[in-house]
DNA sequence: CAATCGTCAAGAGCAGTGCTCTCGTTTTAT
DNA sequence: ATAAAACGAGAGCACTGCTCTTGACGATTG
């Protein structure tokens, strides 16, 4: 985030700057796999090597798109949790899936380089895992906050949890301090569930089928709070802002 | 079927399917943006060009391994639903599930072309559906099956179904005879729920954290069983054949 | 101030892709 | 037997990611 002290380092963080963003509007246009260097390289009225001094390779842009993506929905996550009162863990949790599904109906190719399926031999570097985990992160401080808070009554009648899932379960709870196994593991079906769900819709799999997929979406989010224990809360405001 | 009647269509038939065998065979191996039709016509001894004779464009021949990959797990489920007893609705349901995590961690590149991002500018022909919701036609008797028997009991405490989800509870129910609405809103949960699993498992998201994603797979579609009313089943052999 | 060293854009070029068109040949249908 | 349809081969177009070399500019030293 420094300024850049030579010139020279100034008007190379501005071009990356500018290389990525051309990426991202083709990226949003076309997906992915219509991420062309040469397109870049034309709209910026340069010559495709030019490109090559900001990003090794092809990959290496697509990565830092992944991360930026990652990053983007991590805040968009994190905020919509922040707006929220702390104690209102339901309504926090609820506002976390409208952030997953709008920002994904609203950046559906950026999504897909997320959460669809890995461009082929592609393998994610160190570093996007920081940035690919913000969202979890709230995720799992918000189920942390309620147990803590003792908000937490996960429904009986199910499944009891088999106890070679423990140590799994410790690994999840560095983002989901304190909570139980039984919630862990139904934290994990909630959190495929939500992201299963907007896979459904964006990929088409919906269509012709589910027209009004925002109605039945909130509604599965509230059964997969119920779920995790969560109070049932009545009065939320319907959907986004 | 039929085994063609001149010779020319014989070889034709032939060809066709020597071609798609290996575009699978490539598929599998690089994943779908590698599938090359040039590599394909290498592989064959053909030059480029007489591939489109057969099929008009890279597209089609996709299209074609989509429909493949469709049959092919659904094909996969009926068999695992036929082989339980029919009123096992919490057994069949459960080999539902595993038949198709099975599949797609034995086919990852297919299941990646069928369930994860669409490939950019593919708009899926109407010849896919009718292929494309055999396993959804098998979930959706075992439902039927279950309610019709009486044995579906949704446990209490959860949200109530939004009456506006009526409408696409009725387009639902097409594959779903019977199954009141309630039921059909969980029962968009819990099949969401189990490809966003299946998604999160071979694209990468449980990786370093969910070690033994086997177990807590087991697990939570026990939990969307539960949800969804199915009695449970206790002492289901754990896992595979 | 002047020489040097690193950075940069440009261009040519390689190997690969999907796809089109044409040109003989072969097979089918009439 | 003849006309029509289908076919394989080949050349070619426009595009891609990426490499290598060349020449110019700028910052950092002596």
């Amino acid at each position: 985030m420094s300024a850049g002290r030579t010139a020279r380092e100034r008007v190379r963080a501005e071009l990356t700057r500018e290389i990525t963003d051309i990426a991202r509007r083709q990226l949003a246009v076309d997906g992915a796999a219509g991420l062309s260097l040469r397109a870049v390289a034309r709209e910026m009225g340069m010559v495709s090597s030019a490109i090559y001094r900001y990003f090794p390779s092809r990959d290496d842009l697509l990565t830092a798109l992944i991360i930026d993506g990652y990053n983007a929905l991590g805040e968009t996550v994190e905020n919509a949790d922040a707006a929220r009162p702390r104690e209102d863990h339901t309504g926090r949790w609820m506002a976390v899936c409208h952030a997953v599904r709008d920002w994904a109906l609203a950046h559906p190719h950026e999504y897909a380089l997320l959460y669809g399926s890995p461009v082929p031999g592609y393998k994610a570097p160190m570093d996007t895992v920081t940035a690919a985990i913000r969202d979890t992160v709230v995720y799992g401080r918000i189920l942390s906050d309620a147990h803590r808070a003792g908000a937490l009554r996960p429904p009986g009648g199910f499944p009891a949890t088999p106890g070679s899932f423990s140590e799994d379960a410790m690994r999840v709870r560095e983002v989901m301090p304190d909570v139980p196994d039984d919630v862990v593991a139904r934290a994990l079906a909630a959190w495929t569930g939500l992201f299963g769900w907007v896979n459904f819709e964006l990929f088409g799999q919906f269509n012709n089928v589910v027209l009004d997929p925002g109605t039945a979406f909130d509604h599965a989010m509230r059964c997969h709070a119920a779920l995790l224990g969560l109070p049932a809360a009545d009065a939320l405001p319907v959907h986004g802002k």
